[in-house]
DNA sequence: TGTATGCAATATGTATACAATATAAGGCAA
DNA sequence: TTGCCTTATATTGTATACATATTGCATACA
């Protein structure tokens, strides 16, 4: 199939941008990118203008596509905007979920499940990633599903160090976070909407905290960063 | 300038969509387009690529775009989903616009109420499109606007009736919507997010009751269906 | 008469060549 | 040395030609 060479470079891509081997603001050159996918510019520049449509990509004119940025307005945006959007999708999947999505979001949670046994970080981020995007689906809203993908897009690059925990603490925050997953597969089973409205704010709240750790790390100790200890370094 | 071609044709395409000079589901045949646009089709592909991302139409492999359609399932969805999306970016807008923004909303709202006072229907659609598009933009939030922006298609679609007020009641209608802008104005500069909430979901409501009508129509007189009455007719 | 199959016409997808634009480097003047 | 202007190079934008896929129609067969 021809077909498929377009929409396996698309897949490339968006993986590349979300496991952040693609870094926010990074450049795209079509020629470099036609011949890394075998594939003449005119349908590699229909690729980037789609992943621009998706939000993976900011096109400019006659300058070319850049990997959207994350910046602080932007930061300030997410987590304003997630629980809004990330219950309402839970409560629209509840009502509107077929049996092929629930089976499909089972499939991907024990993908994600063994994906943090085995200690493989970047693939729990992706199965995360698929698992919040079938509850999408599912909401069958398409207003607020382009809204939640945007939100998927930054909320899987920003949670690349969630799935590499550091300590026993953090190995349980991404345990829980797993069970959560489980509770909503029920609750979206039992068309249970308040329940998954409840766990997806928990489950949100879980990886806030993680997140927000991410954009904004603890200061340095005051004493490392004292005049003297300064010059020394230097 | 070469490049106003592109966004001409961008913008003109968007117009009869809005305008439903191109109803949903009406086909967009490359060659032509291009013909009338006098461009090639690489770049007016491009256009159609950049109208898929904005939710005005949707491209299927091998078969080109078509207009969004609006089935009924979509309008569920549509006022199930526009109280939401519109109240929060009220909100949104009342924290975060500027003041060029502003008097941008300003003018557009002149324009929108001198379409209504000449009686100008099919203008009032669109300026009042740009309005509601303005607050968006004031929101600075890029999650939400996506969704803001899908909305507003159909929202100027259905509305396409309502500045073509029928009776009295219905032009006492449009001045009153054209009023909440007004005090909507007001309650941004002030940045009174309850107020401007609560007067988005006042104009919401106003428009909800017309637009429903639109979408299902009262059914007309069982006695003129009668099978005498209809024998008749044939 | 209904259906299936094959062919032709039309529309979309892709590649290549060329034009226009932006960026960066180098030279010149202040 | 610094600022600016010019020019060269690289990258994107556009047009045209060709390949491929879909659709509709005609014809043949059940």
């Amino acid at each position: 199939m021809t077909t498929s060479r377009k929409s396996q470079c698309l897949d490339a891509i968006r993986h590349q941008i979300l496991s952040l081997a693609l870094p926010p603001g990074s450049d795209l050159d079509e020629a470099k990118l036609g011949a890394e996918f075998g594939m003449s510019r005119a349908p590699l520049r229909e690729v980037l203008q789609k992943l621009a449509g998706e939000g993976f990509v900011d096109i400019t004119q006659n300058k070319g596509a850049k990997v959207v940025s994350m910046d602080m307005a932007v930061m300030r945006s997410f987590f304003q905007t997630a629980p809004l959007i990330y219950a309402n999708i839970a409560r629209l999947a509840c009502e509107n979920r077929s049996l092929p999505q629930l089976k499909a979001l089972k499939v991907s949670q024990q993908h994600f499940k063994k994906a943090t046994l085995n200690n493989e970080p970047a693939q729990a981020a992706m199965y995360n990633h698929q698992f919040h995007h079938i509850i999408g689906d599912m909401s069958q809203n398409c207003y607020l599903i382009p809204s939640l993908q945007r939100m998927l897009i930054d909320h899987t690059r920003l949670s690349q160090t969630f799935y590499r925990p550091a300590s026993p603490a953090e190995s349980a925050l991404v345990r829980q976070a797993c069970e959560q997953h489980d509770q909503m597969i029920a609750a979206i089973e039992n068309r249970h909407a308040e329940g998954a409205v409840d766990l997806t704010l928990q489950h949100w709240a879980l990886s806030q905290d993680r997140m927000e750790r991410f954009v904004r790390p603890d200061p340095l100790p005051v004493e490392l960063a004292s005049p003297k200890e300064t010059a020394n370094a230097i």
